[in-house]
DNA sequence: CCCTGATTCGC
DNA sequence: GCGAATCAGG
């Protein structure tokens, strides 16, 4: 197998969502774990939380591991899914819509800029189902993304992504909660709105994030990730 | 042991 | 450029 530019967008679409190394590789197929990290690396995807530490001690003058700005790790996952967990990732604002062409219908796709966290914007902060109040994302961590130019397509049909949002059409804007399991038929992602900040939707922050409760009110709460536990 | 990602290095 | 082998932490 090779990687042609369209495994190599799934690659960087998945590595974005925060899927492990050998889930992108089952799901492109045909490749090793190893071969989608050492992949990502080239693309020059920025590293992820790592189970291995840099360097213990300074026994090295310069070490100088300039690349090292990562981003901080995800404050919070989703609880029940199992593997996938998606980190939110701040990115700038994406460019305009493009106007130009014909579009003859408006798209209510992206009717509200939700105007992305900026340090010297107005802040605005997502209240979550549980009521509770929580930083923006780039509140904690302001790393102002350098910006990979995200290309936009000229409109989506939101029975497109009402229906089926697959791993391509993954945006900032979109809820990624998956639906189904990776590498079936009818896996897909949400696709609703998301809810600003979050990498989710309103509804689907409801499950990835729990107001923590007193023991006695707790529920026993749906364990269901997506589409329930993998049977293998 | 299992998992993870990082790194190295022969190809 | 590629990825198996290897390393190292959880």
């Amino acid at each position: 197998m090779s990687w042609t530019d369209e495994r190599i967008e799934t690659l960087r679409k998945m590595w974005d969502s925060g899927l492990t190394a050998t889930q992108i590789a089952e799901e492109l197929g045909g490749v090793s774990r190893n071969a989608v990290i050492g992949k990502a690396h080239r693309l020059g995807l920025a590293s992820r939380p790592s189970p291995v530490k840099p360097n213990s001690a300074e026994t090295k003058a310069a070490p100088a591991p300039a690349p090292a700005a990562a981003a901080p790790p995800p404050a919070l996952a989703p609880a029940a899914p199992t593997r996938v967990e998606v980190a939110p990732t701040p990115r700038p604002a994406p460019v305009a819509p493009p106007r130009e062409a014909a579009p003859v219908e408006r798209q209510e796709t992206v009717p509200a800029p939700a105007p992305t966290p900026r340090a010297d914007g107005p802040v605005l902060r997502s209240v979550g189902p549980g009521g509770f109040v929580r930083q923006n994302p780039g509140e904690q961590a302001p790393p102002a993304t350098p910006a990979p130019p995200r290309r936009l397509v000229p409109a989506k049909p939101s029975k497109e992504i009402e229906g089926k949002t697959s791993l391509l059409d993954l945006n900032d804007r979109i809820c990624k909660w998956p639906l189904g399991h990776p590498g079936e038929p009818d896996f897909h992602f949400c696709g609703d709105k998301v809810n600003p900040g979050f990498p989710y939707c309103v509804d689907h922050c409801g499950h990835a994030y729990q107001a923590q409760l007193p023991r006695r009110d707790r529920r026993p709460p749906p364990p269901l990730p997506y589409g329930g536990p993998r049977v293998r």
